[in-house]
RNA sequence: GGUUCAGUGGCCGAGCGGUCUAAGGCGCUCGACUCAAGUUCGAGUCUCUUCGGAGGCGUGGGUUCGAAUCCCACCUGAACCA
C-alpha cells in the first residue's frame, strides 16, 4: 500500500483520544515540563494556516521532551469570554454560550485534525461556571487586599462597541477590535491596582527567559521614571499645583505651567475674561484620544487662564495654561513648563511666543531644545553644577523647605478593569444603599448571568444587565434590605489571566487550584504565542501571578520561564481601487489599477483628478493568472492587481484553510511544511508551492522503512543488525543534528537532516534495522501520524512516543582519516588525506609534498605554514 | 522621528572566521516508469572561462595568513514604539 496519510492520519488521532498516552500524571519521580500554547479565543472563522504555526513548535516540543524522559503538561482550553460572540448575539439574537459552545467544537475538531498532543482531559472553558466560580473567587482577593476598587475615571468610552476599554485597548483613538472610534468621558469604574506592582513588575523581568524586545517593552510601558515632586503656590489664591519632573534641575528654567484641561484646578483658576475660551477648548481637548494627544507634536493647542503660580524658589509669577499635550492620567495631570530643555515645552513656547530661558548649557536654545545634560547656569546655588548633582541638590532643597521631595514616577496606570457588556464574568459585588460596597459570600460563587433575550446596550453608558431588574435587586443575606447587584463585567483578559494555574489541576472544585498540582507543574517552562501580547496579556497575567505569590497561593513568582513568539504567517492579497469610497448602491464605478493611486496622508486618491478611492481585494481563490504569472481582476478585463502581502483575514479575502490543506496533503506534510518555512521566530507569506516537498519526503520515508516499491510491494524490508560503517556514521550524524535543533527550536534544519538522511543511508546498502528504528523515532515529533505507522511496521506493538529518545554514538561522529584543505595564500588548491590524529608536522609535509601546491607555489619558498588541526593547512609563500 | 532586527543562486531558506566546491526545499532541465497523466523515481542546475582557473553572498572600505561570517560607512527592507 502506498504511503495515504487520509487513512491512516485519521486511525492514529483515534487511537491518541482512545488510548489516553498523552494524559498527565503529577509524578515526583520524573522531572516535569510545562509546555503552554496562549490559549485561542475561538472565533466564528475557525484556525487558518496562520494559526497553527505556534501551536505545532509547541506540539513537536511535548512530543520530543516526553521522549526525553519528561513528564509533560501540554494542555489547550478556550478564552471564550469576549465581544465578537456578542456582537453577533446582538446582530442574530444568538445567545453568545451557544455561538461560543459551536465554535469551541469547531476549532476542537481543527486542533484533532492537525494531531496535537494536548491532554484533553483538562480542556478549559473560561465561560464554564465551575472557571467563572474561581475568576470570581481571584476577584474577591483582589478586593480584599485593596487590590480593586471603584472610582471616577476618564474612559476611553467606544460607543459602537458600547463600552469602556484599557488603555491598552485603544490604538491611535480607535478600539484595537474593530477600529471604532473612542472618546474620553468620566465614568465610575472597576480598577485594579496593577501601580502597586509596577516596581516588580520591572525587577522581575531579569530572572525569566524571553525575547529581549519583549522585555523591553514590558519595561517601558511600566515607564519608570525618577525625578521630584514639586508644588507650586498660586498667587493671589488659596491651593497650589502639584507637578512631577523628571528635570528638578531645570526648575529656573520654568516659565510657565500646563494643566491637563481635565484637572481639578482648571475651573477653579480660570479668570472671568478666559472662561469662554478655557471651557470650549475643554470640550474639544475630550473629543481627542490620548495617543493623538500626544502624537500631535507639531499641533500644540492650548489657552491661557488667567491665573499665575509663584515658581517656589524666586517666587516669580509665572503664567498656567491649559494644553492637550498634557495628559489628566499621567503623573499629576499638570508640568512646569522648561521650554528650553523640553521639545514639547519648546514647540509650544515658540508657538504661543513664551519666553525660553537657557539653565542647562550645552545646546543652542536658538535652534531647538537641549534635553542633555549638561552644566546648570542661571539657576542660582546650582550653577555650575552637573545636571546628575544638580537634581539632588534641588530635591535635597525642595524637601528642606517644604515644597517638594525627590519621587520616582511610572506611566503605567491602574487597569481598567470593568466592561459594559453582557459576555463576561460578573463582579461578585452588591452595591448597599449607603452608596458602599461589599463582596458577595464566597459560598455564593459562581454569580452567573441571569438569561437573556436582546443584548443590546441598555442605552448611552449602561450594560444589558442593568435591564435585568429582577437580577440587579436582591436582597443582601446579612443585613437583609434591598441591594444592587453590579452591572457590569470583567473584561476578556481576566479568564487568560490565570488559565495556565487551573491547567495543572482543572477539576478541582474545591479550590482554583491546589497546592500539590501548582508546587509540581508550576512554572510554564515554555510559553509560546504572538508578540501582540507583549504588554497586555502577559502584563496582567504576571501582575495578578505577583498578587498570588503574596497571597501563598504560588512559589514562584513569574508564571512563564521561557517565552517565545512564533512569526506571524502572511497571505498575499490582491486589490485594485475604484471611486465609490462610500460605497453608494447606484454610483457609476469606475476601477483603477495600483499604479494610478498615490497617497494623500490616510486617504487613497487618484494619481491625476485626486478623487478618493477605495481600495477592493480580490478573493486569491479568483484572482486571474497571465502568462507571465501577473495577477488580474477576473471580471474587469485588463485590471491589473496589486499583490500585497498582508495578515490573514476574510476582508482581505486571503484566507487558507488548514483544513484545506490537511484534505489535499495529510496532516504530517502541513506540520512539516509550516516547521520547514524558516525559523519560528520569522514570518513569512503563506505559499503552497513547497509542500509536494514535504509530501515527496514523507513518501520517501515511508517507502524506505517499509521497504515498498512504487507499486506498493515489499521488496527490500530492513535488515537485522546496525548496518555498514557508513550507515552507522550517518545515523549517528542525524541523531545528533536533529536532537541539536529540537533543542535549540530549529525545527527547518532538523527537517532537513532528516531529508539527507532518508536520502543518503540506504543509498548503497540494504537498510539496517538500526537506522530504520532511530530514524522513526526521530520523525515522531514532527511527523507524529507517519511516525506511528512505520513503528508498527518495524513490528513495535505501542507508540514511538513512549519510546527513549535515540542517542548518537560518540565513536560513529569521529573518523580515523580526514581530507584536509590545503590553501596557498588563502585559496584552496588540493586537499589531502591524512590520519585524524596526525601532528602539525606530518600535516605540514604532507601539505608541502602535494604537486598541486607546489606548481602554485611556483618555486618560492613558503613563508608561513598555519596549520588548524581538523581544518586546513594554508602555505603563505 | 525612535528602538530593534535583517539583506545569501530564479524563489524560500541553512551557513555565523578556515574541508564554501553555499545544507535542505521549491522551481527549472534532462532521463526513467507509463497508452497517458503524474502529490512518482533518478540525475543535473550561481556566473564567466583560453578548462589552468577567475569572480560571486545589498554597495563601498577595513581587520586577518584566510571573510558570506568580524569592524566601519552607506543603501534598502521589516517589526515594534511614538
Amino acid at each position: 500500500m502506498p504511503y495515504d496519510p487520509k487513512s491512516l492520519e485519521p486511525h492514529w488521532q483515534a487511537w491518541w483520544a482512545e488510548s489516553g498516552i498523552f494524559r498527565a500524571e503529577i509524578d515526583p519521580s520524573k522531572p516535569k515540563y510545562y509546555v503552554l500554547d496562549m490559549f485561542p479565543y475561538p472565533s466564528g472563522a475557525g484556525l487558518h494556516v496562520g494559526h497553527p504555526k505556534g501551536y505545532i513548535a509547541t506540539d513537536v516540543l511535548s512530543r520530543y521532551k516526553r521522549m526525553r524522559g519528561f513528564n509533560v503538561l501540554h494542555p489547550m482550553g478556550w478564552d471564550a469570554f469576549g465581544l465578537p460572540a456578542e456582537q453577533y448575539a446582538i446582530e442574530t439574537g444568538t445567545h453568545p454560550r451557544e455561538t461560543t459552545q459551536n465554535n469551541i467544537a469547531n476549532f476542537k475538531r481543527q486542533f484533532v485534525s492537525l494531531g496535537m498532543d494536548y491532554d484533553w482531559s483538562r480542556e478549559i472553558d473560561t465561560t464554564d461556571p465551575r472557571y467563572v466560580r474561581w475568576t470570581q473567587w481571584i476577584f474577591h482577593k483582589l478586593y480584599e487586599r485593596d487590590l480593586a476598587y471603584l472610582a471616577e475615571v476618564p474612559v476611553n468610552w467606544c460607543a459602537a462597541l458600547g463600552t469602556v476599554l484599557a488603555n491598552e485597548e485603544v490604538i491611535d483613538g480607535k478600539s484595537e477590535r474593530g477600529g471604532h472610534p473612542v472618546v474620553r468621558v468620566p465614568m465610575r469604574q472597576w480598577m485594579l491596582r496593577i501601580t502597586a506592582y509596577a516596581d516588580r513588575l520591572i525587577e522581575d523581568l531579569d530572572g525569566v527567559d524571553w525575547p529581549e524586545a519583549i522585555k523591553k517593552m514590558q519595561r517601558d510601558w511600566v515607564g519608570r521614571s525618577e525625578g521630584a515632586h514639586i508644588e507650586f503656590a498660586l498667587d493671589g489664591a488659596d491651593g497650589k499645583i502639584d507637578v512631577f519632573t523628571t528635570r528638578p534641575d531645570t526648575l529656573f528654567g520654568a516659565t510657565y505651567m500646563v494643566l491637563a484641561p481635565e484637572h481639578d484646578l482648571v475651573t477653579e483658576i480660570t479668570t472671568a475674561d478666559r472662561r469662554a475660551a478655557v471651557d470650549a477648548y475643554v470640550e474639544e481637548a475630550a473629543r481627542k484620544s490620548e495617543r493623538s494627544r500626544m502624537a500631535d507634536v507639531l499641533e500644540k493647542t492650548g489657552v491661557f487662564t488667567g491665573a499665575h503660580a509663584l515658581h517656589p524658589v524666586s517666587g516669580s509669577r509665572i503664567p498656567i495654561w491649559i494644553a492637550d499635550y498634557v495628559l489628566a492620567s499621567y503623573g499629576t495631570g499638570a508640568i512646569m513648563a522648561v521650554p528650553g530643555h523640553d521639545t514639547r515645552d519648546y514647540a509650544f513656547a515658540t508657538a504661543k511666543n513664551l519666553p525660553i530661558v537657557e539653565v542647562v548649557s550645552g545646546g543652542d536654545l536658538g535652534r531647538e531644545a537641549f534635553t542633555g545634560e549638561g552644566v546648570a547656569l542661571n539657576s542660582d546655588f546650582l550653577d555650575g553644577l552637573p545636571t546628575a548633582e544638580a537634581k539632588t541638590r534641588m530635591s535635597e532643597w525642595l524637601a528642606e523647605h517644604g515644597c517638594g521631595e525627590a519621587t520616582v514616577n511610572y506611566k503605567l496606570r491602574d487597569w481598567l478593569f470593568s466592561r459594559q457588556r453582557y459576555w463576561g464574568e460578573p463582579f461578585p459585588i452588591i452595591h448597599l444603599p449607603d452608596g458602599s460596597t461589599r463582596l458577595i459570600g464566597e459560598d455564593e460563587l459562581p454569580l452567573l448571568l441571569p438569561e437573556l433575550d436582546d443584548f443590546r446596550p441598555s442605552g448611552e453608558f449602561e450594560p444589558p444587565l442593568g435591564r435585568v431588574r429582577e437580577w440587579v435587586e436582591t436582597i443582601d443575606p446579612e443585613s437583609k434590605q434591598a441591594v444592587l447587584r453590579d452591572t457590569n463585567t470583567m473584561p476578556q483578559w481576566a479568564g487568560s489571566c490565570w488559565y495556565f494555574l487551573r491547567f495543572t489541576d482543572p477539576d478541582n472544585d474545591n479550590e482554583p487550584w491546589s497546592q500539590e498540582a501548582e508546587n509540581y507543574w508550576m512554572p510554564v517552562d515554555l510559553y509560546v504565542g504572538g508578540a501582540e501580547h507583549a504588554v497586555l496579556h502577559l502584563l496582567y497575567s504576571r501582575f495578578w501571578h505577583k498578587v498570588f505569590f503574596d497571597l501563598g497561593l504560588v512559589h514562584t513568582v513569574e508564571p512563564f520561564q521561557k517565552l517565545l513568539n512564533p512569526g506571524m504567517i502572511l497571505g498575499y492579497s490582491y486589490r485594485y481601487y475604484d471611486d465609490n469610497p462610500t460605497d453608494a448602491e447606484d454610483a457609476e464605478v469606475h476601477a483603477y489599477p495600483a499604479s494610478q493611486v498615490r497617497m494623500d496622508g490616510e486617504a487613497s486618491v487618484h494619481v491625476e483628478t485626486g478623487a478618493e478611492l477605495k481600495a477592493r481585494w480580490v478573493q486569491t481563490s479568483n484572482v486571474v493568472w497571465s502568462e507571465d504569472g501577473s495577477p488580474f481582476h477576473p471580471e474587469i478585463e485588463g485590471l491589473p492587481l496589486e499583490e500585497v502581502t498582508e495578515k490573514m483575514s476574510k476582508s482581505r479575502g486571503n484566507v487558507v484553510s488548514p483544513d484545506d490543506v490537511i484534505a489535499e496533503f495529510g496532516t504530517d506534510a502541513m506540520r512539516l511544511y509550516e516547521m520547514f518555512m524558516g525559523p519560528l521566530e520569522k514570518g513569512a507569506p503563506w505559499t503552497t508551492d513547497s509542500i509536494p516537498g514535504m509530501f515527496r519526503f514523507l513518501q520517501r520515508a515511508y517507502r524506505l522503512i517499509t521497504g515498498e516499491n512504487d507499486e506498493g510491494e515489499a521488496t527490500a524490508p530492513a535488515v537485522a543488525g546496525s548496518g555498514t560503517p557508513e550507515q552507522q556514521r550517518i545515523t549517528a550524524t542525524a541523531i545528533q543534528g536533529v536532537t541539536d535543533d529540537l533543542e535549540n527550536t530549529r525545527f527547518n534544519t532538523a527537517i532537513s537532516k532528516l531529508m539527507i538522511f532518508a536520502r543518503d543511508v540506504a543509498k548503497s546498502d540494504p537498510l539496517p534495522v538500526a537506522s530504520a528504528e532511530a530514524f522513526v523515532l526521530l520523525l515522531n515529533p514532527l511527523a507524529p501520524h507517519l511516525a506511528e505507522e512505520l513503528w508498527r511496521t518495524l513490528g513495535h506493538t505501542n507508540s514511538p512516543g513512549l519510546e527513549a529518545w535515540p542517542e548518537a554514538d560518540p565513536a560513529m561522529l569521529t573518523r580515523e582519516t580526514l581530507k584536509l584543505a590545503v590553501q596557498v595564500n588563502g585559496k584552496r588548491r588540493d586537499e589531502i588525506e591524512v590520519a585524524s590524529d596526525a601532528d602539525e608536522d606530518t600535516l605540514r609535509r604532507a601539505a608541502l609534498a602535494s604537486p598541486r601546491v607546489q606548481s602554485h607555489l611556483e618555486g618560492r619558498e613558503p613563508k608561513k605554514v598555519i596549520v588548524v588541526p581538523g581544518r586546513l593547512i594554508n602555505i603563505v609563500g
